[in-house]
DNA sequence: TATGAATGAGAGTTCATTCAT
DNA sequence: AATGAATGAACTCTCATTCAT
């Protein structure tokens, strides 16, 4: 029978990403040191031991939480293209941004718990982000080198660019706004993109201050 | 003898101090719910006991952290006037990264714990951010108005306009880059409130700046 | 499996009862306060913890105890008919003492938290004594009303045949002198009716009894 | 100077006095399990590490009350003279009662120990007690003998006899009812003393039930 | 003698984890 | 595989007692 252990390990994968769900989103809600594994297992009507036939322990589901994520995220990150024009900025943070609303309780906890944690920030965090950052950082000095941006300091910019993408979504992450439909996610990935690009003042004719 | 209870008082307030100090550090070094009270008290080099002459609980000390934190805060914030010109801007961003570097145990702490914690969130972090949110959002609205802003939509842009104000600090924040001289502190807000108004871009028509 | 659900009610309720008993025990030889828990859970032969699978602090253990004193005895206490002739004192005083003798842990420790406690003293002692109080009390004006009884006055009378009748039982819940058979329960309350109805004293006029 | 030492132990004595007045009534307001010394410290305006220049430690301190309790107490108890006519035991049971009136604080505190300490109940409640039980038995005992008495068992009677006697101010303990004035003493004094003598039922003319 | 800050053993309680069923 | 009662180390907090001043 080949395909036996198949289907258990079917059955398997399926109860453990069942658990994930909904330990992620109880993680959410009340932060991982505040959730009781009993809790867990309750909200997924089974036993407390059985979580254990799952998972090594409690902070491992933590980690599989964080990998998953992680996993999610990646691809979608792997596909960012060549950012040349204003339209491709704007089309690669809405798309980051759709992501983001997709996997709000497993972000929410990923940065709860690595705002505390080192090991969870350099392993899951980092990744993410860091990714994101070289990105960025590679675009803002090429377009520097062409002259089409200003000679700034790349770093403290790229720093500053991520702050300004990512702060619109503190609220969300927080549970106070609700999250962002796909058209809303367009429309602030424009505003965030024109904010970056051109500032808020308005041009005069001759750009005496 | 007038001043005796005055001297005891003295001593209560500066070991309250210490406390709060070592305290916020380590809250900080490895968050609140890692840190055990007999940590703090070995490395004050007290009893466990000890701690509970000062303090009711160890809540009590996280609350103190915040108060402090709150009260050294919250007169700068008084102070600022009004935000006409660039140099506003930079003078009072400058400023508050200052006091920001001055108070990275107490500040870490605050956040680290705001984010996890409403109760907190609301009357500590809240009291600071939303201050300045205001006074932000007042101005982007105003400007607006008379033109020489672009007709954004406030909300968001004040948002955006604190996350790049504060990403910067965040790796200080986190302890992954060393604190900024009063130096750095000036120049950093000068390349935001510039990226803020003119954005990275060079103008295309008569890009002289 | 429908008796499955109440085998396991079974088995807790037992568990609870095992752990009245024994903290019952313990607490009327050392008193709640200078009993602790870790001695409960070793009497039981069991982990600390274990306890608190099964009430939530170890006041509620003593609450428990009151209440399981209280549910034992109230019934008893119902039973009690119309008061008319010395036999019917005599039977439920016997009766009385015979529920005493059956509940010497779970009485001494209500009384001895009693005294020191409000809480227990008006929700569990009186619930008790207060019954058996007013029954007294009306007893006793009815039969001063017809004139059986002299002229005394009820409220301090009554207290006083209260404290006459419980008196010898209190020996016994100190431990100092052992339980009395139902023999001597029977014993003891003709003794206390006929001291309460004649008084001690032989007649003088014509002492025939 | 050979009055020098006289006048410290005099002062020594008085205020081991005060601490004890103080001690005995929060002793009794609050049961001694729940008296921090803090709160004996504060009440008599020193310092809490001075209570140990005058007792050892605070368990001595109410070993202490008790002392004085029976050495106010014992002096009156040796004056009981003959018993013969109801008159005598009306006088001595409303002296009792006085005593116990000025002794209030004092009394409740070893009660509430004494229920749950056998140290305490030995060392002193037993002396109190013992010995008007002693005197009580021989009384009835003689008075039995003398055919002055019905001929009934001296021990439980005096058992119930103490009970009745002492029952009234057991509320008076506990705080819930007021104390007694002398005149109230001696009219309660009486009304036991006949309930004790007569009984409660009328005498009819031939003692037919 | 008086002080009161410091002490630290020990209390009740929690909860991630185990394992016999 | 599933169960959930049992576990016990570890936590925060208390307070009678001490001792340098």
């Amino acid at each position: 029978m080949p395909n036996m252990p198949s289907r258990r390990q079917r059955r398997f994968a399926k109860r453990q990403g069942e658990i994930l769900d909904v330990a992620a989103r109880i993680f959410a809600e009340k932060g991982y040191g505040d959730t009781k594994v009993t809790e867990i297992a309750a909200a997924l009507d089974i036993a407390d031991g059985t979580l254990y036939n799952y998972f090594d322990s409690k902070r491992d589901i933590l980690l599989a939480i964080m990998d998953k994520t992680r996993s999610d995220i990646e691809p979608m990150l792997q596909e960012i293209g060549e950012l040349e024009t204003r339209d491709d900025l704007v089309a690669v943070l809405a798309r980051t941004y759709d992501v983001f609303m997709a996997q709000l309780p497993f972000t929410r906890t990923m940065l709860m718990e690595a705002w505390a944690d080192d090991t969870i920030l350099q392993a899951y965090a980092v990744v993410c982000l860091e990714h994101i950052r070289q990105r960025m950082h590679e675009f803002i000095v090429s377009r520097v080198d062409t002259g089409d941006f200003r000679p700034i300091d790349p770093s403290p910019t790229t720093q500053m660019v991520l702050g300004m993408f990512f702060a619109p979504v503190v609220p969300i992450l927080r549970g106070i706004t609700p999250p962002l439909s796909p058209e809303q996610c367009r429309a602030l990935a424009e505003a965030a993109v024109d904010l970056l690009l051109d500032g808020i003042r308005v041009r005069p004719e001759r750009g005496a201050e």
